[in-house]
DNA sequence: CGGCCGCTGTCCATTTCCGGACAGCGGCGG
DNA sequence: CCGCCGCTGTCCGGAAATGGACAGCGGCCG
């Protein structure tokens, strides 16, 4: 499947420069100069490269983390990167707490960059990738073969730690092959 | 189960000084003037306040880093908060990046260190906990509550996401008492 | 050397679960 | 207003899973 990135900036000049950096990048590289309607298509892109401000003369990036919290609801999967000029270390610290994979100063470097965006779009994939693992058996499986690692193979522990007895480990132990 | 805290740091003055601002936040507050050993006792503690330098000149970070990678191979549950002087958005990020659940600048503020630490010691207990949930029962019952959720109680959905056939959720939902 | 312990893999009478089918309901569009 | 759709909760003959019991093995200790 295509993948796709999203450039979120104010800027005309800094949508067209980020752009061509991250050109290669993905498919398809799209660009917005605002934040408007986001979320509702946060599950078409594989990142986003999201701006702190988007009025002149705004600083204290409090739009972007709203925006960041918005995009996070609507598709906990998706990872942002999120870019300033006026960034400190506080706002770093909050952006990524609050979910935000990565953090770009302006002036960027577009080799850090692109590789940034890549990391980014691969933790997507990953991440969507386990999220639908809601499959029980999937879960199953993958709880039987953790704690078989942890008690090192170990029937009768590993069964107790399941909460199973040890011919039903034995039976499911060999419905998913393990 | 008694709660304790590790401050590492180089410098005497600020280990007391740290020691006495988060006094109370645990039963036991431990000092250390350096990381050695710290990967051995990592299980001993409900969280780490972590300098990232431990040599009068360095100021690169670069220690603090590894420690904080070692912690974190020990024991993964484990919450390290990291301080630093000289520290910049980069190193910011990259501390969050590999780990570390937040991040201090000295000189600190009393009252939001206090906070940071509290809230790290919390996610230690419910990582810890989650941690320890390797039961079947548990897992699919915490599953199904996911699926519910995430499909906003529309069972016939939930159960084609967890491969299930509609009467079997039924039965383990009345099962689980959800 | 022999007994004990804790593990192994498997058996089978009994119990539990399965899922296609049924009947019903609410919302929506023609 | 009616038909359709997608959901709801439940049923029951048949299929699958259960777990106590069995026999066996290797390591350890007296």
């Amino acid at each position: 499947m295509p993948s796709a990135l999203l450039i979120v900036d104010d800027d005309p000049d800094v949508l067209k420069a980020a752009a061509t950096a991250l050109a290669r990048a993905a498919d398809r590289v799209d660009t917005a100069l605002g934040p408007e309607g986001l979320a509702e298509k946060a599950d078409l892109y594989d990142a986003i490269l999201l701006d702190m401000n988007f009025v002149a003369g705004d600083r204290d990036g409090a739009a972007g983390l709203d925006t960041l919290d918005r995009l996070q609801a609507a598709d906990p999967a998706l990872s942002v990167v999120l870019m300033t000029t006026y960034g400190g270390v506080v706002l770093a610290v909050q952006a990524l707490k609050r979910g935000a994979v990565d953090f770009v100063l302006k002036p960027w470097r577009n080799e850090p960059l692109v590789q940034a965006l890549g990391a980014a779009m691969a933790l997507t994939a990953e991440r969507r990738a386990s999220g639908k693992a809601l499959n029980l058996d999937e879960l199953e499986k993958r709880a039987i073969a953790r704690a078989l690692k942890l008690y090192e193979g170990n029937v009768s522990h590993a069964a107790a730690a399941l909460g199973l007895t040890r011919p039903a480990l034995y039976r499911r132990m060999e419905r998913h092959g393990l």
